[in-house]
Formats: C-alpha cells, sequence, structure tokens
DNA sequence: TATATATATGAACATATATTCATATTATAA
DNA sequence: TTATAATATGAATATATGTTCATATATATA
C-alpha cells in the first residue's frame, strides 16, 4: 500500500473519517456497541441492560445505523440489533483492550 | 487475550476511550496528525500548510497534548511537534486507508 | 534595553451534540 | 375494532465543541 501522508486528504475522506471516529467518541455509544459485541439485541434490552432511556437509545442506533456500523432485523414488534462493520468494531475492540491494560 | 465484553465499562475506560476517538472526530484535528505522519513540524509550518489560524492549530495541539499523542520540542523560538502514540497512529493510518479505497 | 518572532492563552460566539419529553408509528393480541 | 407493546421521531434544552480575536508569554536579536 503506498504511503499517502504527503496528501493533503479530500473532504470526502475527511468527512468518513471523522464521522467514524465521531461514532466511537462518545461513551453511550460506545456501551451500546460494547454490548453488541456479543450478539444481537432489542432496543428495550438495550436500554434495560445499560440503564438508558428507550427514546436515547434509539436515537443513537439510529446514528449507528446511518453511519452502517450496526444493521437491524425486525421480528413481530421486535427490532433486533446487531453490529455490521468488522473494521470499526475491531479498533474499537482493540482500543478498549489497550485502554484496559494501561 | 480474555474477551471482556461481557462485562460492563468502567467509567475510567469509557472516558479513555471516548476521548481518544474524539480526538479523531474531527476534521482539523485529522489533517495535523496526517501530516505528523510524516516528521515533525512546527506550529507556523503546521498553519500555513493546512491553511488555518495560528490560534486554532495551537489549540487543537494542545488537545492532542493532552491525550499524549504528540509530543514537542523546543528549539529557540520555534516548537517542534510530532506524534507520540503509535497505536493511534496506526489506527489513523489504517482508518483513512480503508476510507480512501472505498 | 527595545523590538521582532513564535507560540500559548482566555474570552466570546456560533454551531453541534446528547438527552429527555411527548407523541407518532408499527405490529400483535384480545 | 380496541388495546397493548416495541420502537421511532421531532421539538426543546442544556452542554460541549471549534474557531476567532485580542493579548500574553517566551525567546532571540539589534
Amino acid at each position: 500500500m503506498a504511503d499517502e501522508s504527503q496528501y493533503e486528504l479530500d473532504e470526502e475522506t475527511l468527512f468518513l473519517v471523522s464521522q467514524t471516529f465521531k461514532a466511537l467518541s462518545d461513551p453511550t455509544r460506545i456501551r451500546i456497541l460494547h454490548l453488541l459485541f456479543e450478539e444481537e439485541l432489542s432496543v428495550n434490552k438495550i436500554a434495560e441492560t445499560l440503564d438508558l432511556n428507550q427514546s436515547n437509545v434509539s436515537h443513537q442506533l439510529r446514528f449507528l445505523k446511518n453511519l452502517r456500523l450496526v444493521k437491524y432485523r425486525r421480528d413481530g414488534k421486535t427490532i433486533y440489533y446487531s453490529q455490521d462493520d468488522e473494521h470499526v468494531m475491531k479498533i474499537l475492540q482493540q482500543s478498549i483492550d489497550h485502554a484496559t491494560h494501561h
């Protein structure tokens, strides 16, 4: 892979990269994604587990969904969310490990 | 390394991880760190290269320095900043590559 | 000493963001 | 149909953030 650090970053790249890291810059979203390391979960289950407002969870999930970091499937009245970006989840996992062991 | 995703993240870890990603969530800071991939640079040089206000660059560098993502050395009137966290710089590099090639 | 240069700092401001509240939407069950 | 449950949505609000401006600090040079 060519070294590209000598070039100015174009706006599209800057926006995409910054948005992705913004998703990971909020404790609530980190907690939600951390839960989704393991398994798919419903909105209510996430809200209960993390002791968060249902509306808050829904808003954050929309944010993550727009960035395609999570996906969902409906089963009756319940909507199950799960992770949808291996690369980002791996980065998050690594960073949590890094922070935990220091 | 044990799988820790079943545990709740403690506040300290949450704060550290979110702060680190917050550093990478702003286009200006990404551009600055991207410049520092290659070499150490003075505040003015960074400001000129990126066409940014000197004060703005100084504020952002302080932010990055507080998180120990950059370090500095003084040479006369000039202060040279350089990267100081391989792990974070690697994550940034990977994410830029990832975004560029999609 | 006085002047110039490089950088840092704090206040001010406009914008962005996270959260809550009230309510709408969607699907199921009675 | 009506009632209930799960989720989504939009407005409101308080706080956080990025940037600029004016100025302070630190160093070098005349």
